[in-house]
DNA sequence: GCGCAAAAATTTACATTGGAAATATGGAGG
DNA sequence: CCTCCATATTTCCAATGTAAATTTTTGCGC
């Protein structure tokens, strides 16, 4: 049952072959070209051969889906842990947050999908919560002078949660042009506001993005 | 020349038929599912028949996103219009953009698709741009209290037009969850953290929100 | 080892789609 | 009436996703 990775009988892993495939395929041509039978073409397999690993294109975009929200969530770790000291915890997330998406802008588009992803799909839900988690950890700590007001913690967590994705959209669809290497007007830290931070209460309720904890929405 | 639009000849006015059957199509099927032929079959031409009006499928997508992009500037400026004493303008009109996302959104996700429309056309240029405008007015009559800071006035209106605009995304894929009734659990103006409005300054740079002024980016 | 059942992959077939090319049709102008 | 041209149709083609039947390979009990 080990998988040899090498030449080895049908193919060895299959599954993982094909997710990686729809990865480069994914970014070459874009999401609306992508197609269930180039992917099989590239990773040398008859186009049917996927039927036995997903449950058709829907099914294997799912699993590449969950993959990108698994280095999603990834990118914005990684930001968070290495902030400068002159960074915040809350802009190396949201750096990273739209690092990933202008880096994998057509994965970004996917993951996004409801239509072209299984919403339901048990494995996509937990990577796209645990991804969400990151940010949902650094927006805890910190609040907004004035409001307080109605909504508890969730308007907060949408607000930051909004703010940057709908900045990662336009910007990956040319609503709000870049210079001509890529770099955005604004990195995303600069495009919001100034925020009141509480890193001790952060500090107090999370600990330090684990994140795959279930959470209850 | 003149168009009967009963049941002259050929078809009378085809073009502005297909667009029509396409915004009904869209909503209907969604936009992954609509195509040149279903289009063409409920206006009950054959499929060869947008050929001579629109450059493909591309092209009359292009031109149904066209069409969606003066409605929503039209929700817009109806919000604003109609805004209650209690109620801003930019409450009113982020009320009104998220309200015509949530109410077409088929129609929105294509309208903001760079790869299903053709973003050079020069008429889906102006009516985004015309739309745009709606939002950019409003977001000129305010400021934010701590960040005169570095990058001009743009950064105050992408800020709030990706806020917006993320929260209808999210909101439209369901990341976002909403209430059986489809209500969302924030009012865009709700989500929003308190502004310092200067509504005079936007009395004083802004002709009433007529939009179609060219403005260079 | 042997043989068999199950998993994995291929072959074949089919309905849909968007697009190209050639053809038909109807109306306007001479 | 006759011709021209925009408009629309017919026919054809390559690509796609999916289903069904078939072949190949593996693993396991004996």
């Amino acid at each position: 049952m080990l998988k040899d990775h090498r030449k080895k009988y049908h193919h060895g892993d299959l599954k993982a072959a094909l997710i990686e495939a729809g990865l480069a395929e994914l970014e070459e041509k874009g999401l609306e070209s992508v197609s269930l039978r180039s992917i099989a073409a590239r990773v040398g397999v008859s186009h049917t051969a996927p039927k036995n690993h997903f449950d058709g294109l829907r099914g294997l975009l799912t699993s590449i889906a969950t993959v990108g929200f698994e280095r999603h969530a990834c990118e914005m770790r990684h930001g968070v842990e290495d902030h400068s000291p002159g960074k915040t915890r809350l802009d190396a997330a949201c750096n990273g947050y739209l690092r990933f998406a202008l880096n994998n802008p057509e994965l970004f588009k996917l993951m996004f999908s409801s239509t072209l992803c299984n919403a339901d799909d048990p494995e996509l839900k937990r990577a796209a919560w645990a991804s969400y988690e990151v940010l949902r950890g650094v927006a805890h700590g910190l609040d907004w002078d004035k409001a307080k007001a109605p909504g508890g913690p969730w308007r907060t967590e949408w607000m930051l949660w909004s703010m940057v994705h709908g900045y990662a959209m336009l910007l990956i669809e040319g609503q709000i042009q870049r210079s001509e290497d890529g770099t955005p007007p604004f990195e995303a830290a600069e495009l919001m506001p100034d925020f009141t931070y509480r890193l001790e209460d952060l500090e107090m309720s999370h600990p330090p993005f684990l994140g795959l904890g279930g959470g209850t929405v």
